[in-house]
DNA sequence: CTGTGTGCAAAGGGTTTGCAAGTAC
DNA sequence: GTACTTGCAAACCCTTTGCACACAG
């Protein structure tokens, strides 16, 4: 298991940008976080930064492939870390499904399963998959 | 094919609505639409609903299960017509996946192919199951 | 020192609510 | 006539922008 704070020098280091304690801060919040998260989400758990400073860090987080943006299935969108290896022009995020939990509206990146693949009619040219599954995460099908 | 008149009607039979002219305009939108629409797509096709009532509109329809809403994978909700046999407490709209086209933004439902069936790990109860590809429709692969 | 990041205030955009007048049945 | 719909105004978010100050490198 890697040092957390190993980790977040290099994630700083891999994407060129200045550390600041509020970047500092988001940063931890997603390596603590078990499932992508939502802008409200991070801001509930921060006591001290402001809200614009938020939407701000999370865009730059984007710019630089630090984090990505992740579909949930209801209209929000959440954001969870990026593999250490995605950089600016290369994100590769949606080889895995997601999953969003119906009771307690976390949303979970399944890496394990793989999209399957699917025969469209003719006429699609298809990019890009995204499968997001509806139901009750661990915690909440006890 | 059936006559679009009587289509109208029958829908306003089975929902149970008052007939009104926003409502008759707004239905005949869906009726002439070839994919799911959003609010703003819905707006500039009428000249003279106030936009307020549109949301209104939208939120009864979706609630008396005469449309459903679309998660067209961009965050942007969109609606579509549901089948005649809906009804409020029985809405089955993932059985089939969505394409929505990158260029022109539409969001298309393609009923002919079915969501294939994934295994999750254990833990996870799925209860719905949601497949959105992402691309070039017919329209714009041209 | 220079350029980037932050925080406040204010603007912007989409959506919802209260209420009075209008309309379907 | 009664209950539901509509439309306006205003309230309410959430998000973005402008600008001056603070800070990392």
């Amino acid at each position: 298991m890697e040092d957390v704070d190993t980790r977040i020098e290099d994630i700083f280091k891999k994407s060129k940008l200045r550390v600041t304690q509020s970047r500092r801060d988001i940063l931890q919040i997603f390596l603590d976080a078990p499932h992508a998260i939502s802008n409200s989400d991070i801001e509930g758990k921060m006591d001290e930064v402001d809200r614009i400073t938020l939407y701000r860090t999370l865009r730059t987080f984007e710019d630089k492939a630090v984090i990505h943006a992740v579909n949930d299935g209801t209209g929000q969108t959440k954001y969870a870390l990026c593999d250490i290896e995605c950089t600016d022009d290369n994100h590769h995020h949606h080889d895995h499904v997601h999953f969003h939990c119906t009771n307690c509206a976390s949303t979970y990146c399944v890496d394990e399963v793989r999209v399957p693949s699917v025969d469209l009619p003719q006429g699609y040219k298809v990019q890009d998959v995204e499968l997001i599954l509806k139901g009750l995460c661990n915690n909440c099908s006890k």
